[in-house]
RNA sequence: UGGCCUAUGGUGUAAUUGGCAACACAGCUGGUUUUGGUCCAGUCGUUCUAGGUUCGAGUCCUAGUAGGCCAACCA
């Protein structure tokens, strides 16, 4: 992990402004909060590798919490999803944490505060306490049910627990202000009565706490000390103080909440409740379908742990509204595979190649260097015949000097092999080029040393022997959707940008080394991209997902 | 109409806390290259507006403008 003399964002200046009051540097701890309600996304990374990076740097523990208040909507599928992308990213946390492991504490919390009067059982409609809430501009009114005396809201809140009375009936809340300007002080509820089976507590509980009075206290219970959410919380910090003044023992370490602004990515959509809506309207293949930008998504489509690593930490962590271009996340995630996959050679648009003065049925094992970017890869050998599949975008019957591939007439390197001239070509019925008969030049053969291989001829071709291809599917993943931003649209829905064109598949031919290339292995085709294989391939059938295409500046050239 | 938050190149983040506005990506030029990849060199371009304090303001003050958040028995 980058850390060092690199300059700090506003949340470590934070904590280095505590340690410098003499806030003891051994009681720092931190902790990721999710709710098991949905996979972890490209923004929960940021905020994984923001708490636990602090954690790393200052030598902190750090908690996995799951928020689990929710029985309606949380599962333990998804807990154990979090945890293992968690651990995929490459970070240890010190206790996992339950919020519902604090239920009981909460109860006597709660309990107390009833004592003290300042909860009280309310037994109206929602619709009648949300008009009685006022507006941001206008003061709420008193609940006709705030001054009930402590022994009624004690038995009313047992019942509740006991599922004495049907969800809806009652609820708990905090006796703060109806008139206050944050409108979550305005007697906000604590507790309400749910008849559901819980994941972890199933049906123990008939009362849920809210997330306000759960989550301070939680922060309080593991102790907590800097407690970092998003932006839309901040009007909360009130509330998380309040409830903490309730309960906090000025001997132990008081969490303090603060807020940064989440990370948006453009040409997709962070958030779990849409990528949910992507999922079940079928859009894509699932939660992990290499289009998400879900981190088990990104896991599939290629992208390396320390990419992501590295883009959260090139993107940093502010309070401003922000859109961070996808190219900075393929950039990381090319400057990693650059460095540690293979190259092989595939051809995923295939036009094919005779060479007319190649002996028939010959074939010759040729050396290729795995990946010039490490020398202790080493090499390979790949097989080079008579007939060879190169790519239709590589030959062009006739073109401009600025075009370095085959052309009739032309010469053109073939990667690790020899150096061929287009001759002739031949064409179907509808004008399509079918064939192209070329001519090699024996004395050419790369790394023979002779003068004939040191020429310099513009272009290089990678190519795949025809008898020996392995042919394999290859998913061709585009973006999500086609505006930057799908879901700031004011008159539009966000599944109104989808891209129809977001996965291609097609048939590709590789080298045959690639028959044993295993689940999770990553390689750059050379000059098209990296890929890598995906758990949908059996032994007979391998399928490639495409990461992420190189850079391509001869594709800007011809725009012009 | 109220409260809170934010404003720095096209994008994202910095600026020793009042002292020459920098880094990365993207773009553009060139060089190297048996990947039009990588790598190397160069280049473009920035403090929302108006006042004020100060020798000096991205940073402090005032006013304005723009954007975001807040009225779920969600988190």
């Amino acid at each position: 992990m980058s850390e060092g003399n690199k300059s700090l964002n506003f949340i470590e200046h934070i904590v280095e402004e505590d340690l410098a009051n003499g806030y003891p540097k051994k009681q720092l701890r931190f902790r990721f909060p999710p709710e098991p309600n949905g996979y972890l996304h490209i923004g929960h990374a940021s905020s994984i590798c923001l708490n636990f990076g602090l954690g790393l740097r200052y030598n902190a523990p750090v908690n996995l919490r799951f928020d689990d208040t929710n029985p309606v909507k949380e599962e333990k599928e998804y807990v154990d999803a979090i945890k293992s992308d968690v651990e995929w990213l490459g970070y240890e946390w010190d206790i996992e944490c339950y919020a519902s492991d604090y239920f009981q504490q909460l109860y006597d919390w709660a309990i107390l505060l009833i004592k003290q009067g300042k909860a009280y059982v309310d037994s109206q409609t929602s619709e009648e306490m949300a008009k009685q809430k006022g507006t941001p501009t206008e003061p709420g009114v008193n609940s006709p049910f705030r001054d009930r005396s402590v022994e009624e809201n004690l038995e009313l809140f047992q019942g509740m627990k006991q599922g004495d009375f049907p969800e809806g009936s009652h609820v708990l809340r905090a006796k703060i202000d109806m008139s206050a300007s944050n409108m979550l002080m305005r007697d906000p509820l604590m507790y309400r009565v749910l008849h559901k089976a819980h994941h972890r507590t199933d049906t123990d509980w008939c009362i849920y706490p809210m997330y306000d009075w759960t989550h301070g206290e939680s922060d309080y219970i593991e102790q907590v000390s800097h407690s970092l959410c998003t932006l839309e919380f901040a009007s909360h910090r009130e509330l998380y103080d309040w409830f903490l003044d309730q309960v906090v023992d000025p001997k132990k370490v008081r969490p303090k909440q603060r807020e940064f602004a989440r990370r948006n990515l453009s040409h997709t959509v962070v958030s779990k409740r849409k990528l949910l809506q992507l999922v079940e309207n079928n859009m894509v293949n699932g939660w992990d379908d290499p289009r998400m930008p879900t981190i088990s998504g990104l896991r599939r489509r290629g992208y390396t742990p320390e990419s992501i690593r590295n883009f959260a930490d090139t993107v940093g962590i502010a309070k401003r509204e922000n859109l961070v271009d996808v190219s900075l996340l393929e950039f990381h995630v090319r400057e990693h595979l650059n460095k540690i996959a293979p190259r092989v050679m595939g051809v995923l648009n295939p036009i094919k190649v005779v060479i007319t003065n190649y002996p028939e049925g010959n074939t010759e094992w040729l050396k290729a260097e795995n990946n010039p970017e490490d020398e202790a890869a080493g090499s390979r050998e790949v097989p080079f015949s008579r007939e060879l599949y190169i790519e239709q975008e590589d030959f062009k019957e006739e073109a401009n000097r600025k075009f370095f591939r085959l052309k009739l007439g032309g010469e053109v390197r073939l990667k690790n092999a020899y150096i061929i001239k287009a001759e002739s070509c031949s064409k179907d019925a509808q004008g399509n080029i079918t064939e192209i008969q070329c001519t090699y030049d024996p004395k050419s053969k790369s790394g023979s040393g002779t003068e004939e291989s040191l020429r310099k001829v513009k272009g290089t071709l990678h190519w795949v022997s025809v008898p020996h291809a392995l042919s394999a599917e290859v998913r061709l993943y585009d973006r999500l959707f086609t505006d930057e931003s799908p879901d700031t649209h004011k008159d539009k829905d966000f599944m109104d940008f989808i891209n129809p064109d977001s996965l291609r598949i097609i048939t590709g031919f590789l080298e045959p080394g690639l028959k044993d290339a295993k689940i999770g292995e990553r390689f750059q085709f050379q000059r098209l991209g990296y890929f890598t294989v995906d758990p949908d391939s059996t032994p007979g059938k391998l399928v490639f997902n495409r990461t992420v295409p190189l850079r391509d500046t001869w594709a800007k050239i011809q725009e012009k």
